[in-house]
DNA sequence: TTGATAGGCAAGTGGTTACTTGCCTATAGT
DNA sequence: ACTATAGGCAAGTAACCACTTGCCTATCAA
């Protein structure tokens, strides 16, 4: 769980989710184009490759490899707990 | 936006927040007192000191002034619209 | 096979951050 | 007034993190 947070900690993998929950079943390279085009970034390949294996970690994103493509999709899921941890005065452990 | 994700980041800040929504208006002693005895955490009281104002910078922590005492207090809101962003297929803006 | 494309690995760097240490202010009890 | 309690301020340290750099592997097209 605490994954998921660290992950979201950062403006450029908000950005990247962003831009997956826009499209799914991206490359790399493709979101590489869209981060820089849309928002400016100047993150190099290297740097969102090393995001979306943090992300990956997190469970907020899953890959696909086909051939020598590797494709990138959102996953939610994570996401739909989250809140719920303090908003109903049930903490649990962890962290 | 990006402030309630860092907050949420770091694992003795959740803590914090669980014991927050456990029981409100608590002290920064009563906070320290009640962390290190349940979880056995071991920061110093000017550590919790420092995660409370990082995390009242967030707007995840209110507090009030009373005679030598500051209590503290856990304010949700911040959370209830955390998970919105990327599960809606709505990207916003930010970081 | 050759060259180009998509991606991965790993060491190094600079800035951030969590935490400590030492001292200081302010309120409250005696 | 004196002491203890609750908290704040600020500099220093060590670990972490985002990012770069350079090179390597794998797939596909010609």
């Amino acid at each position: 769980m605490g994954d998921v947070f660290k992950a979201l900690a950062d403006p450029t993998r908000r950005y990247i989710l962003d831009e997956l929950a826009e499209r799914d079943d991206q490359t790399l390279f493709e979101i590489c184009v869209r981060l820089t085009g849309k928002y400016q970034l100047t993150s190099s390949r290297q740097a969102i490759s090393q995001h979306l294996e943090l992300l990956e970690a997190a469970g907020l994103v899953r890959t696909r490899r086909e051939g020598r493509y590797k494709f990138h999709t959102l996953d939610t899921r994570p996401l739909e707990q989250i809140a719920e941890r303090w908003i109903r005065n049930k903490p649990q452990e962890n962290p």
